[in-house]
DNA sequence: CGATTTCTGATGTACGTAAATCAGAAATTT
DNA sequence: AAATTTCTGATTTACGTACATCAGAAATCG
């Protein structure tokens, strides 16, 4: 059997009241006997029962999801894989407030961040737009203890406790090699359309993808990346645009939302052309596009599982425990037509 | 505020330990208290607390994962993983024991599944060999309402509670689309390296790879399948017979363990033949063939998933609750040298 | 040395559930 | 109607921890 405070208490030679004080840093035990406490606590290896104590605090773990609006399917899908945990509120004794903000709107976001500060708040997930105010924001709630996970996109050099998202200048590299070999040895240009290069995630995907294509595809060009804002009309105008601009376009990247207006304008394109498409984010439309042949794979990240890391982060953070960091890894996943779940 | 028993009981006018009996199944309950009792429940929507109910019952939950014996990397990947589990024994009130067994040997595994059967059990998971003999080991286990989980390699038809592993019809298939993607147009024989035909696994992986093959790349014929019985040195001699018995192979799939034979025989003809290889498990030797080029596309399982999700199912089940399904499908990896973790 | 101040022990209640005991009520049998 | 059996209620203890209170011991101060 697991020891208990008891045990500490017998082991140590003090009183229950005394042990309860050391592992709850309450004042009142001289330091002679809080290391005569501690000294036993490591002897005989006792670990706190999170639930038993959770019980008897009555924990509940108040968190807050900062999420941009937009209607693109992948926040669209984050959004109700947040709203299917507050679903499991109970269970998880998680309290869990959705605040909305502009996409793509620094101000907007600290705004939000800073609005948490005094509130009781055991930790706070941002999909986060990588600005030197936001990370400001964010390191004043860290310095008041509140853990601060980073979704989907991360943060340059803040002092957020945990990144719940993929390697995305590892993912970019992927894209090339996945383009570049299904491309055979073919020559000609590859045309690139991201969201938004303000988001680190996008910048890092074309990182990555650019680099690899520099390196070990040279016959194939980049042209300059095209800015869609993850917005499904902007992102089908600019790509028919480039389409029509170029007759030597073979491969398309699209590492943003948005999707559904590329392949729009792909398909406008469709019989004539032969492109060899790599995108970003299986949704429904993507999922057609790949079944379909309009589109060769599709990397993803699993938005459940970023929203359920996150808030086993948190929770964990909150609780001073550590995490299996192996298990909230977040995968790249890579969907041909034929691994589709 | 979660509803309690004892807002049951001032519900449905009765008392605690009415409440207790009808929620715990014990006997002495008339039918009509009983009913009005579940009534009161499922009107204010009362959900058991687990970690309360756990900590006044003392649960444990004695789990016994099957094994096969066999020195390659992913048996002995997967057999530290189940030994982390363990370590993590006290935090989830588990408590594993791991019983080894020869591998694909059918007889064994059913004296193994036979052993469980007096003993107090609330879950087993095991890596099936894909008999009769096994099913019907298996069936009488979950008739005695013990809850078992297929891990890595699934039993037909049997009524387990559940599985957890991937796809393999799917992953066959993923596989013969990249190596088709990757080669081209060209034309060529394909050489398939399996560990045995005896698991399901294997069989099936074989299966989805031929199917996607003869449908989509008719240019590329498929070689008989060698048998290396997940043993690397076998593995070796097998696939080097086969590269200097036919000149025209071009292409690898293996879909087995024992990958290191594999390698090896590769890197011996590695300078003069140009071959591109899809090979499964990602270990230390794949890893090392994956980046210096030996090897395209490693296909994987992530074990630790796989021992950790059969956790959760075993314990869901043994508590008659459900589990997140999107959470506890393993999914294919597909890690090009790239996205290595 | 006595008077504080600071520490420590003893004890009790609580969290939500499980499980046991015993007395009394209701139903069933004789 | 009495005797039995079957149900139900009331109450208690326990799980491991948190937290509060109060009394008494030890240390520190004047």
């Amino acid at each position: 059997m697991r020891p208990t405070v008891h045990d500490i208490a017998a082991a140590a030679g003090v009183s229950l009241a005394t042990v309860d004080r050391v592992l709850n840093q309450r004042p009142g035990v001289r330091l002679v006997t809080r290391e005569k406490v501690e000294a036993a606590i490591r002897q005989i290896g006792y670990v706190r029962d999170v639930a038993a104590a959770n019980l008897a605090k009555g924990r509940v773990y108040p968190f807050v999801f900062i999420l941009p609006t937009g209607d693109n399917s992948f926040m669209h899908g984050l959004r109700s894989e947040v709203h299917h945990a507050t679903l499991r509120s109970s269970f998880e004794r998680t309290e869990i407030r959705i605040v909305e903000v502009p996409a793509f709107d620094v101000s907007a976001l600290v705004a939000a961040l800073d609005a948490l500060q005094g509130q009781d708040i055991a930790g706070v997930a941002l999909v986060a737009t990588d600005a030197p105010e936001v990370r400001a924001a964010v390191d004043r709630l860290v310095s008041k203890r509140i853990p601060v996970v980073t979704l989907v996109s991360d943060l340059t050099d803040s002092t957020r406790h945990h990144y719940a998202g993929i390697d995305n200048i590892a993912a970019g590299r992927t894209a090339a090699r996945l383009l570049g070999r299904f491309l055979g040895g073919h020559e000609g240009d590859i045309t690139v359309l991201a969201g938004s290069m303000l988001v680190r995630d996008h910048r890092e995907r074309v990182e990555g993808f650019s680099a690899v294509m520099a390196a070990e595809f040279p016959r194939l060009r980049l042209l300059p990346v095209l800015e869609g804002r993850d917005d499904p009309e902007l992102a089908r105008s600019l790509v028919s645009k480039a389409l029509s601009a170029s007759k030597d376009i073979i491969g398309v990247y699209s590492l943003g939302a948005g999707n559904r207006g590329l392949i729009a304008a792909l398909k406008a394109v469709r019989p004539k052309r032969e492109l060899t498409v790599v995108v970003h984010e299986l949704t429904q439309h993507t999922r057609a596009a790949l079944m379909d042949g309009t589109v060769d794979a599709v990397l993803n990240q699993d938005a459940g599982h970023e929203v359920r890391s996150a808030i086993r982060v948190m929770k964990a953070k909150a609780d001073g425990q550590s995490v299996i960091a192996d298990q909230e890894r977040i995968r790249l996943d890579i969907f041909l037509k034929d691994n589709l779940p």
